[in-house]
DNA sequence: TTTTATTTTCAGTAATTATTGAAAGTTTAA
DNA sequence: TTAAACTTTCAATAATTACTGAAAATAAAA
């Protein structure tokens, strides 16, 4: 296979499937041409690439940005923005674990919390549903915990860690 | 707030925290009414308490039953099928882990190393390309062998684990 | 300044995904 | 058997989410 072939192989695959997991299709196919990319690219560049409307590529960039996965670059003697995408992955994995755990976590832990402390009951039902709720909680937590020690890890640490414990 | 009403906010609550991460809206509501629910429900008592129709509920709960977090369960008497979810939040948590394994992690290294493969191409822009790939891939794996890890371990054994690991 | 290049916004529309409800299918019991 | 109770399917439709394209806003150059 054409090495640009795989290129775009890759990019549109990415892209299904990141629908299968709840990401837009066009954030992932930006970030994976971006990824891809030996250089950055202007906003032209990716509409073209991806055959989208300009409205759509300054939306998913700035989501990207968002999520601190990608960057602005100027370029000499050019008077548009660039963007690029940092090549290193596990800085990659760090700030998208990052950003789900700020997103999706800790909003969860805050219901659960409050949930329990709302019900003042203590009824043998309300008991259970407040063991419920503190297990959820505290399985989150562990997650969160796991998480946000992978983030704080490099990479070898990490690696050698988890092969140890596997060994056991 | 009374016990009731704190299950139907943390049934809503649920649902819509789980649109926010690509989850049915629907599939999540039902699993939390069976999760705070004291006894096995029908379809009936479900599409009563979600005001939503005997399709969907029926369509939500395969899905769930096919996630392996909820299972059908006879009363004695009724001719009908009642539902239950599994309480105990670890092994949830171990269930979903071990799904989501399978349905989003596997693909996605079966795609990285075809397209390693693929490229046969040696030139510098290939390499740096077919290293992309592969870090993606290592990464990937890296946080499978995590996850493999978690759902093989029990509750206690992690939570230890990770206690000593944070504290080194 | 004014002009030109570029980015951003957002109402309208398209595409996708979820839901309904009724018909078809299945199981149990009379 | 036949009928009643219940479950499943799926075409039609509703609801949600994503995308376009052109106008407005902003920034740089003339």
């Amino acid at each position: 296979m054409k090495l640009e072939d795989a290129k775009l192989k890759y990019i549109h695959t990415w892209g299904s499937l990141a629908t299968n997991w709840g990401i837009n299709k066009t954030m992932a196919q930006v970030h994976a041409l971006l990824l891809v990319s030996t250089k950055p690219l202007s906003a032209d560049e990716i509409m073209e690439t991806l055959k989208i409307s300009r409205g759509n590529v300054n939306m998913n960039v700035r989501a990207l940005i968002d999520w601190g996965i990608v960057s602005k670059e100027f370029v000499v003697g050019e008077r548009k923005e660039f963007f690029v995408a940092d090549k290193d992955i596990w800085e990659l994995f760090k700030q998208i674990t990052k950003e789900r755990k700020k997103r999706e976590i800790e909003p969860v832990l805050k219901v659960l919390d409050e949930l329990q402390e709302d019900v003042k009951d203590t009824s043998e039902e309300a008991e259970a549903f407040k063991k419920v709720m503190n297990d959820l909680s505290s399985v989150t937590k562990t997650v969160n915990g796991i998480l946000e020690n992978a983030i704080k890890a490099d990479e070898h640490w990490l690696l050698s860690n988890f092969t140890k414990m596997i060994k056991k």
